[in-house]
DNA sequence: TGTACATCAGTGAACGCGCGTTCACTGATGTAC
DNA sequence: TGTACATCAGTGAACGCGCGTTCACTGATGTAC
């Protein structure tokens, strides 16, 4: 055990656990400041490392910025590929289907906290780099929904652009759900998903019966 | 005219004068910054005054951000109010009437472009009081738009939480509308507005359709 | 296995800089008589 | 109207401070033989 166990790659582990305690120094800071007001020596000293430390990991914290970002919707991408991968599971009935989105939001921002206060507050933040990185996570996302979407039933004859149009704002309205979890606190998350639930079923309405009269 | 002219109040008006420079600057230096990351010397260079002066008109820079959020919701209000009163000119279309206010909110973005950016960007941004002050303002603002839709006979027999309910979902969509005005340049500007009245008339819709089957 | 050399993540000191805030001041505006 | 004093918005210098970034360094890890 002694000799190889170690071998190459010892010191390549130590840069990725430095690395993970500077992002996760980073997402911490950034719960409650943004992040063009955060500082590499902030950073650095809630890591435990000194300041020059830093520039072995990242040019500048924009750079850190968007890994997290593309942390933040990894995360949300298997989620929300699991909750559409149930889609057949649970029928066409898209109460069900709805109930079980909302669900999974609320899980997903239990859990992941501090990445959703981070793209919440850095969407339209001042920093170009990590808004446009946050735009495209966010529009592959879209592009999930969508195909699931064209999938069902209720779908067919629809064209793709308003298909799509669809896929967006269930988007939009599920990030603005996560973003509402987030501020109520746990006494007020039964009613954000009340609200949550009962806006995507007016749009499940609206969809049914758009080429009605 | 050249006694009593001036009189009272010369000092009061150069010193408003100052204020608004203050603010204007400080508009302006925000619409490609965070709030967080602003400064005093960065403000006052902006307004043509001494750093020391800006002290005379706010203890800090939340207040003037504050003051910031205030002006660009005075403003939305007196729009949204004049919307409104169209109602009833626009007689019971609805069609006629989500035209209007997309209108409206694409205007108010052409208008206010810095007051809009400011708003997107803080809604989330990293300065409590701030936060807050925007919060509390689209509350007042759904708060109008309910008592519109109050009176609409589509909400005949529909409980007071629905309508408030549906007020802000109206209102977050309005909002999610403007920043894309924002975000879209001019040639996306048709495309940005046939994707908000779409997105309307599907809550028309589904509204109209809730209580069926 | 042992030895000699190479790599490179992390250090600690140093730099120049712009920051927020304070202070005593100045001079135009306001007021009392 | 004129004069003497009060107010106070804006100034400019000064302060101490923490910042981002650089640099030569150290010592553990890796590699060649």
């Amino acid at each position: 055990m002694s000799h190889s166990e170690g071998g190459t790659g010892v010191r390549q582990a130590q840069k990725q656990q430095s690395r993970r305690a500077l992002l996760d120094a980073g997402l911490h800071l950034l719960e409650r400041q943004n992040l063009s007001g955060l500082g590499v020596r902030e950073v650095t000293r809630a890591a435990g490392m000194s300041p020059a430390g830093f520039y072995r990991h990242f040019p500048d914290l924009s750079a850190l910025g968007v890994v997290l970002v593309e942390e933040s919707l990894a995360n949300l991408h298997g989620m929300i590929r699991a909750a559409l991968a149930e889609q057949g599971g649970l029928g066409d009935d898209p109460e069900a289907l709805i109930d079980r989105a909302v669900e999974v939001v609320a899980a997903h921002v239990g859990e992941h906290r501090a990445y959703v206060r981070f793209l919440a507050r850095e969407r339209h933040g001042g920093v170009r780099e990590v808004r446009e990185a946050i735009a495209a996570e966010l529009r592959r996302f879209a592009d999930e929904v969508a195909g699931a979407l064209a999938l069902q039933p209720v779908s067919a004859g629809w064209p793709a652009g308003e298909v799509r149009m669809l896929a967006e704002l269930y988007v939009d309205l599920l990030v603005m759900a996560a973003t509402a979890f987030l501020e109520a606190g746990p006494e007020g998350e039964a009613e954000v998903a009340r609200t949550a639930r009962t806006r995507l079923r007016l749009i499940s309405v609206g969809r049914r019966h758009w080429h009605d009269g």
